[in-house]
DNA sequence: TAGGCCATCTGGTCCT
DNA sequence: AGGACCAGATGGCCTA
């Protein structure tokens, strides 16, 4: 199966790492083949990512530095420039085609060519503000987010995602249950079945061994204090 | 060096 | 007509 990602103290989200735990984190991290572990090849700094390439001469594409999609977001807002100086090879094929979307015909050249900065420039800031959205995913999926450790990959994101939120879906599913459970009012004489223990197989009673001067049902172990949800905390005065 | 990932350019299609 | 969205092509950077 995929390794757990090494824990980041500094980043993970609150209770998530232990969520992951708890429910085994196989669904979370049951990447598609070729997305799992190797996207997760945490330690190295991905550097100059990407950037410059395209259409053509990069060089003016260059951010240079770490995090490339999120920093060319932005910076590159000048873009109009910026798309014709690169475009060099794009530019000449596009000259060579002569020809631009149907709406070019009967334009001047010079016309064709700033409307064809003009759409450049829109579908770069229409990646850019992809990339932005993805960054703000990443920023809520649970995994070692930290300046060393390199991001997760744009299909790795999404894929991380989608088993985060069915995880989730699952959890709270599983919590539901065991309160309508604990709201029975019985005794756990029985060890719950692994669907119903989000706590992990050897937590048998998830509030501890010790009797609580309390409510027998022990909901206080939670929070400290009585459970609205309860009845028998619900039957004290 | 091959493969993965990425940014950009480009033309086509659809929608307003 | 213009903008948004999409997919293919291209080339750069990085890692194994």
């Amino acid at each position: 199966g995929c390794p757990l990602p090494p824990s980041d103290p500094g980043t993970p989200p609150p209770g998530a790492m232990a969520e992951l735990k708890s429910l085994g984190g196989e669904a979370y991290l049951a990447l598609a083949p070729g997305y799992g572990p190797s996207a997760f090849a945490y330690g190295a700094v991905r550097g100059g990512g990407g950037g410059g390439g395209g259409g053509g001469g990069g060089s003016d594409f260059h951010p240079g530095a770490l995090g490339k999609s999120a920093e060319s977001s932005g910076e590159q807002s000048g873009d109009e420039e910026d798309g014709f100086e690169a475009g060099v090879k794009g530019g000449a094929a596009f000259e060579r085609e002569g020809k631009l979307k149907g709406g070019a015909l009967g334009k001047k050249p010079k016309e064709q060519r700033s409307l064809r900065l003009s759409i450049n420039a829109r579908e770069r800031r229409r990646m850019h503000d992809l990339n932005d959205a993805l960054d703000g995913l990443r920023s809520v999926i649970p995994y070692a987010h930290s300046p060393s450790v390199r991001k997760l990959s744009k299909i790795a994101t999404l894929l991380l995602a989608k088993n985060y939120i069915l995880m989730q879906a699952q959890a709270l599913e599983e919590m539901r249950r065991l309160v309508a459970y604990l709201n029975q009012g019985q005794t756990l004489s029985t060890p719950l079945p692994a669907t119903l223990n989000p706590f992990g197989q050897s937590a048998v009673y998830p509030f501890g061994g010790a009797a609580l001067p309390g409510c027998p049902e022990k909901c206080t172990a939670f929070t400290g204090a009585a459970s609205a949800l309860c009845k028998h905390c619900n039957d004290k005065p």
